[in-house]
RNA sequence: GGCAAGUUGGUGAAGCGGCUUAACACACUGCCCUUUCACGGCAGCAUUCACGGGUCCGAAUCCCGUACUUGUCACCA
């Protein structure tokens, strides 16, 4: 008996050949500076910041060289799948616009690209046709060590304070006959594969990140599980090899947790001969907890979920915006001298992405979206409610589709100008900012006037009244203010007012406060001009003779 | 504990041997503008680049050491 035998009774039904495969995947017919790259997550529930950072790199570095950005669905570990996570990532990629060019959706049943299957659960022939050829090739064995066997491996490494793993002497099967191995598989002992590594931890080899630069790091030696024993499915790193040879990824863009398992992929791909894709290590989020760092994390963070953003209602493209300036630092000059390009035609540099991780500034953030809110027109602002307000407030959505145009001049006010007003951070504060233009919620409100003397409230709203007239320009409106200031017998004049206010009840600005109270019980808002000209005259009476008959 | 990477202000960072008495952006503070708010304008905000030593005429920038931080060491990805 030999290792072909052990290798056809561990994968009776492999009868295809890595070549085969080869040929079923040819090369890409793409530009030469073209690159493929993949977002590559686990469906393991809500969609993380930290993904979704590396998921636009992906898609910039595919879209600017006019190459190939995939979705390839990771759920090689069935124990921890959650439901609806696929659809989920599908979308955020949706919602994002950065949707992939090849993919594959099982509740769809939607397939695109010749790379098929995207998803690595139905990809176990291939992968084991990978597995069968090492274990041919006697580079890969049965493993029959237990969970408790291994853990007295590992407790014994770590009291004697040594390299923790499976290697050397502690791969207690590695060099078992293959006889003995095809007896313990017949007896049915269940059994993992794991690569027979022939890597020397005290050798050292040279490997280029494209964000790191050069760096060293020792060979593996670990005899890493490539092969689960539950379900014949491959662990990660197997399935990055398989997945990225097979499907001609270039760039693979991952988080720097991986950097570590480095050397494991080195030798994956060199077994095989395979040329290795090139990577970029990004940066990991990180959040402040107290007095230290710390990755952030889905579970403690709220802000870590990509859920969060699009519940308060950040526009998609402002988001992008922060995340790519926290990819690459000179995003925001290129973007100062490219107002009105779109964000995959800057040219992504790993090398000046940072090296060690970053806090994600929320309050950088709010800043982007406030400067990028400023610049929509008003109907992209009303879209944009609107479509928020459907998902997370339709009582307002309703209130919004009966008032389309009124909804469209509120948001107009000050914005037709070169510094437009930056009122809005994201979608879920219109409300809370213009609520009181609406009678349906100011019906409900009570304004409160502060210090100011009820009795003399009423005979500034009578005497306004009077003199009011709907179609005054901004200057003849305000002309009108000051006359009736000083007929009532309020400064008109600031700096004298401010030298001396004693000969005055009041000033013109107290008299403005009491009109923009009266009618939306703020003291601040935007323009009380504009405000009453939208209200217009029979709302704006209303609103006095409310006050005028308490 | 092993391995790897990192350490410039409150935050993100530029800089990569002299042009730096350390860009820029956010945040913060003050002043100005002003019918409120916002916008805008102006000004302020690290004598110093974790620490120690070395190389050099010259170091945030190069070298060595120390400290600290982060990641990783699963049949998870």
């Amino acid at each position: 008996m030999n290792r072909e035998d052990l290798a056809n009774l561990i994968f009776p039904n492999i009868t295809k050949t890595i070549e085969e495969y080869e040929a079923m995947y040819p090369e890409r017919n793409l530009d030469e500076n073209a690159k493929v790259t993949r977002y590559a997550p686990s469906p393991t529930g809500f969609m993380h910041i930290g993904n979704f950072l590396a998921a636009t790199i992906d898609y910039v570095i595919a879209k600017n060289s006019g190459g190939i950005f995939y979705l390839r669905n990771e759920d090689t570990d069935t124990s921890r799948e959650v439901e609806g996570a696929v659809e989920y990532i599908r979308h955020i990629l949706e919602y994002y616009d950065m949707n992939p060019d090849e993919y594959e959706y099982r509740d769809t049943n939607e397939t695109k690209g010749e790379y098929a299957p995207y998803i690595q659960s139905e990809r176990k022939e291939i992968y084991q046709t990978f597995i069968k050829h090492l274990v041919r090739e006697g580079k890969a064995y049965p493993c029959f060590l237990t969970q408790e066997e291994m853990d007295v491996i590992r407790e014994g490494q770590a009291r004697d304070k040594r390299r923790i793993g499976i290697y050397g002497r502690y791969a207690k099967y590695r060099d078992l006959p293959v006889e003995e191995a095809i007896e313990r598989i017949k007896n049915g002992e269940a059994y993992t594969i794991r690569l027979k590594s022939s890597g020397d931890f005290n050798r050292k080899f040279k490997f280029n990140d494209l964000a790191f630069g050069e760096m060293e790091l020792p060979e593996n030696d670990l005899d890493i599980p490539i092969m689960k024993s539950k379900d014949g499915l491959p662990t990660y790193h197997f399935a990055h090899l398989v997945d990225d040879h097979l499907m001609h990824t270039t760039h693979v863009v991952r988080g720097q947790e991986w950097v570590s398992s480095i050397p494991i992929h080195y030798e994956l791909f060199k077994t095989f001969g395979f040329q290795m894709p090139k990577y970029i290590h990004i940066p990991l989020i990180l959040k402040k907890d107290g007095d230290s760092v710390r990755k952030i994390s889905k579970r403690l963070d709220p802000e870590a979920r990509m859920n969060y953003y699009e519940e308060k209602g950040y526009p998609a493209l402002a988001l992008i915006e922060a995340i790519m300036t926290i990819a690459n630092s000179n995003y925001e000059a290129w973007r100062e001298g490219h107002p009105d390009a779109h964000f995959t035609e800057f040219t992504f540099s790993p090398k000046k992405m940072s090296a060690s991780g970053a806090l994600f500034d929320l309050d950088k953030l709010d800043n982007i979206s406030k400067n990028y809110m400023s610049h929509l027109t008003k109907e992209e602002v009303y879209e944009g409610v609107l479509r928020w307000s459907q998902k997370y407030d339709t009582e307002f959505y309703t209130l919004l589709t009966k008032y389309k145009d009124y909804s469209m001049a509120i948001y107009n006010i000050e914005r037709e100008q070169k510094k437009p007003r930056k009122d809005y951070t994201y979608y879920s504060e219109i409300k809370e900012k213009t609520w009181y233009m609406y009678d349906e919620y100011f019906a409900t409100s009570n304004p409160d006037f502060l210090e100011y003397d009820l009795q003399e409230v009423k005979t500034i709203l009578t005497t306004y009244k009077s003199i009011y007239n709907e179609g005054d320009t901004q200057e003849e409106w305000f002309n009108h203010i000051k006359e009736m200031c000083e007929e009532l017998g309020y400064a008109t004049n600031m700096k004298e007012y401010k030298i001396d206010p004693t000969p005055y009840k009041g000033s013109v600005v107290d008299v403005t406060n009491i009109l923009r109270i009266a009618l939306t019980t703020l003291t601040t808002t935007p323009d009380l001009y504009s405000i009453m000209q939208i209200l217009g005259k029979e709302k704006i009476f209303a609103r006095f003779d409310k006050i005028i008959a308490k």
